[in-house]
DNA sequence: GTGGTCTAGACCACA
DNA sequence: GTGGTCTAGACCACT
């Protein structure tokens, strides 16, 4: 899973953990049962402080997409796959909807639109990286 | 102009006067010459501290859509509203980028994304209001 | 409000303080809209680290007995007085009820726990205080 | 005896080893002599680490509850059932009073707690069960 | 001034 | 080995 986090992002880093996790439970990449990586584990990985790791897991589990066991480990809980696709596809709608909003009081054609979604769903790039060239130059043209 | 701001929202509230202000002008609401409300009026219609609304205006003043005259007040500039629309169809579309990755990540289909985009743009809604319950709803089936 | 903080106690410290915010919600003593101490100065008072007491006021933002303002401070949340009677409540009743359960199987009698209950609840002492002597001794006599 | 554990619980394992154990001897079930379960056999029904249950029997022969024999297995002392039970007792008083303070600071009604002691007394239902709904109700109503 | 984030490192409890 | 708590102190964003 994870295997970076963006230092400079204006997004925090124990927020781009719990974002990570929680679309990896909605795909299906994490199942319930899933042993997550030791909060140690992570941290040297991710090259950052281990409370910014627990910091996550802590936050995750409030919301009740894990449970961790002293001395074991943390893992996915049972049954929440739904409600984390469901939650999931809410931001994700909220997020378009605002979005378009926008970009349709900028005047942008509703065709235009059609071509950004299309560009950005074939690119398969990861959330939160930068905007690829190819989207941005969309954005030119009228 | 302006009559609300969201006080409880993550989003600063600076930010939401720039970006506001941004989209009237955009939109053509603001025109070149408008004089803006003073600071101190501003933060007493809208009930907060007036250096918030101080540095948002002075944001607006770097970034050259306003100019300020000592003891006359505050006014659009000229010839920025072409710019204004560029940077806001940009913003548009990096967060449309952005919500379709997500989207993705999350594993929901490209056609049900199509489905919101069509559906928010027919509604025609202010971006920052709501999300219209009929988008709302997109999010729940598959 | 708080003004001591058990440093050796088995129960955390941010809980303590959670705890106590919970208790004075319940109670009455803060009401809707009161601002709390700030993170600096509450930690400045019970000598602790203002971690730990960031820690606390986050935990209480989820549970939504309260909201944070960035720059302006943290304030208890509207509407949330019932709701925080009743989780206390229902703690409060869930632990009497095992305490009740095990004392039966110790086989104390029940009117030796109404008079231990009398008392307890004359005495007026904080929760989390060391069990004074006069209960204590309650515990001998069978 | 112990035939499950709650992996789950915020009380470690071991304890709940503990606990059980003691109250067992407190009320009889478990009497002077008895062989308890090898640490292989225990951590095998209860599908826990070996280790735990080992803590659980070196922490009551610490107590004096038990001892071992090595090659025999382990055994339940002998004349400590009463100490046992006033262990048992003063636990059980101490939580009710911590119980009752917490109430108190909630603003619950002394009366409320009578009924609630009343209700529980009658039930006669086991220490760490699941709170019954009988009770739970009590929560309820003020 | 306010809270939010992050680091470095300590100590503890649990399995 | 695991996670949980706490400290000391830094820097940032917002009002």
């Amino acid at each position: 899973m994870l295997e970076k986090v963006n230092i400079r992002s204006n997004v925090a880093v124990y927020l781009q953990i719990e974002n990570h996790v929680q679309f990896a439970i909605a795909s299906g990449e994490l199942k319930p049962g899933d042993q997550l990586p030791s909060v140690r584990e992570l941290s040297e990985r991710l090259k950052i402080n281990p409370n910014t790791v627990a910091k996550s897991y802590r936050g995750l589990e409030v919301m009740g997409y894990l449970y961790t066991r002293r001395g074991m480990g943390v893992f996915i809980s049972k049954d929440i796959q739904k409600k984390c696709l469901e939650t999931c596809t809410r931001k994700a709608v909220e997020k378009l909807h605002q979005a378009v909003a926008e970009a349709r009081a900028a005047g942008i054609s509703k065709s235009k639109l059609a071509a950004v979604l299309n560009a950005s769903y074939q690119l398969n790039s990861d959330p939160y990286d930068e905007v690829p060239n190819s989207i941005a130059k969309l954005a030119k043209g009228k």
